[in-house]
DNA sequence: GTTTGACTTAGAGTAAACTCTAACTTGTAC
DNA sequence: GTACAAGTTAGAGTTTACTCTAAGTCAAAC
């Protein structure tokens, strides 16, 4: 169990962050007597996971599109997260592959450079 | 030689964007007599570049810097062009990584999903 | 008992990179 | 000679993902 403040340290996200993917319904979190956040080990889980998407390039609509899904009813909507799943990973690799030629063509500038 | 709608086509980049790099400087076109813009394939090799910085995550500020300093004085700013070009190959090459690992959580997730 | 610091909310503001609109000119096709 | 396609401009609007502000609650420290 953590507070915002722990939450925030632990994954990087700033506290109004937090409050941000929750009022867009990325996630839910319980609250204590309160109202402050309760947030417990698999909703740090989650925001990791959400890390991981938001820092290869998946907006966050469609993150909470998946999500959505996976909470709305997991087994019926089973094929269609894989599905997501896949073709994100599929965009990743061709990023990857993108990203690598990118940094070919400016190491080959860096050479001509070197060279005056 | 060519026109806004070959460079287009031939970078993927809009007119519209095309324009508004003029606009914000990142580079300066001739017109012709009836103002209309003529790239020549220096232009072209620039505008292939900043793709290149830019799917890797140079902000357009960044890259206006670098090709004023390019512009203004080549021989003078030549060690500081350099530079910039290496932080930036370190930044890809740490994104890279990042990506790298963001994906193999990712195909952990996939794994997880085809067991069910 | 009041200051300090952490939490809360609704809603406004920001930054980056486009993207579009409206009004206009110009050259070619029918 | 008029319709159409392509070019131009200044400037407004959009999208995404935050980021901040103001006003308030609450518990512990001095």
């Amino acid at each position: 169990m953590y507070n915002i403040s722990e939450i925030s340290k632990e994954t990087g996200l700033s506290k109004h962050t937090l409050r941000y993917y929750e009022k867009i319904e990325l996630l839910a979190i319980r609250k204590d007597d309160k109202g402050h956040r309760i947030y417990k080990q698999t909703d740090l889980g989650a925001l990791t996971f959400i890390k991981c998407l938001t820092k290869t390039g998946m907006a966050l609509d469609q993150i909470k599109e998946m999500s959505r899904l996976a909470l709305v009813n997991p087994e019926e909507n089973a094929e269609r997260i894989l599905d997501l799943l896949q073709m994100h990973k599929e965009k990743i690799l061709l990023d990857l592959k993108e990203s690598k030629e990118s940094l070919k063509m400016i190491e080959a500038k860096i050479e001509v450079a070197l060279n005056l």
